[in-house]
DNA sequence: ATTTCATCCTGGAGGC
DNA sequence: TGCCTCCAGGATGAAA
């Protein structure tokens, strides 16, 4: 599942690959998929993106920005499944053809499609953004609002955001609060800092939450340092795996000995979420 | 207001 | 082998 790293991953991919290049075209083969304002006169939108150049490929959250040079935005939310590729072959040749849902048409008769197989993925059509300041586009669009990004969350508003009753890993899920963490960085966070997934937020200590919120950093840095997860589909622009799925130390390996202590690693359901823990390095109790 | 829950969607896994 | 059911989960919007 494209969660932050992955994200990150995907925009350096396709910025290293078509900043700069003229998008001929932008090809919709599932119009459903369109949000925003825009989301009725899409062809006229598009008919504005074609012939321009990219200006920034950028990320907010778990969100891909391309705007052009005339400051129109094409933003992608990956949902479980979304990914790109970078290909010059047609469409049709493979087996993805079916989960094609847009293609960018770059010169020289490249092609960066994206697909994604469970449809959960959107595609919203924005004017106005600002590559430094997207949120203020995004909430004119009426996307729902994103907290800090996770890397960029000071310890000051992460301890005032731990002032609550919930369950620590639902909070970490909440987009609305803290935005990048997805399912498999949720648990890897809580693993390193020892925390429950269950455990109230306000039981946590201050010094427990500030090792949590490194805890969250470390992971997020290490997992875009080795370009990503690949748990099943994910694949960078250039159909490469994610390196962080052997460093994975808790996420899908229920039934597996801890590596820290040997114990078997549990799953259990919490925020309707698969999570995955340690009954020994992550205890229950205070 | 805050938090939980069903819903969307399809490929793959497991049961019989 | 084949058919059926269930599950994975990010974001959203309704419900509690």
């Amino acid at each position: 599942m494209p969660e932050l790293p992955e994200v990150e991953n995907i925009a350096a991919g396709l910025r290293e690959a078509i900043r700069g290049e003229y998008l001929e075209r932008v090809e919709v083969r599932r119009p459903g998929i369109i949000q925003g304002p825009h989301r009725r006169r899409w062809r006229r939108f598009l008919a504005q993106v074609a012939g321009r150049r990219v200006a920034r490929v950028t990320r907010r959250a778990k969100r891909l920005i391309i705007v052009t040079d005339n400051r129109l935005t094409l933003l992608f939310q990956l949902g479980m499944t979304g990914k790109f590729l970078l290909g010059t072959k047609p469409v049709e040749a493979d087996e993805f053809a079916k989960h094609t849902h847009v293609v960018l048409h770059v010169g020289d008769r490249r092609l960066v499609r994206f697909i994604d197989a469970r449809r959960f993925g959107r595609l919203w059509l924005l004017d106005g953004l600002d590559p430094d300041e997207p949120d203020e586009a995004m909430n004119a669009a009426r996307m729902g609002p994103l907290g800090p990004e996770a890397l960029a969350m000071r310890t000051d508003a992460f301890r005032r955001l731990l002032q609550t009753e919930r369950s620590v890993k639902t909070l970490l899920l909440d987009q609305t609060r803290i935005a990048g963490l997805g399912n498999i960085y949720a648990d890897e966070a809580l693993f390193a800092a020892g925390i429950h997934p269950t455990r109230r937020c306000g039981a946590i200590s201050d010094e427990v939450g500030q090792d949590l919120l490194r805890a969250i950093k470390s992971v997020l840095r290490r997992a875009i340092r080795a370009g990503g997860t690949t748990f099943s589909d994910y694949r960078s622009p250039y159909g490469d795996m994610g390196r962080f799925r052997r460093r994975l130390r808790v996420y899908g390996r229920q039934g597996e000995p801890c590596r820290r202590c040997g114990a078997t690693i549990e799953k259990i359901v919490v925020a309707g979420r698969g999570t995955h823990f340690c009954p020994t390095c992550q205890p229950v109790g205070p």
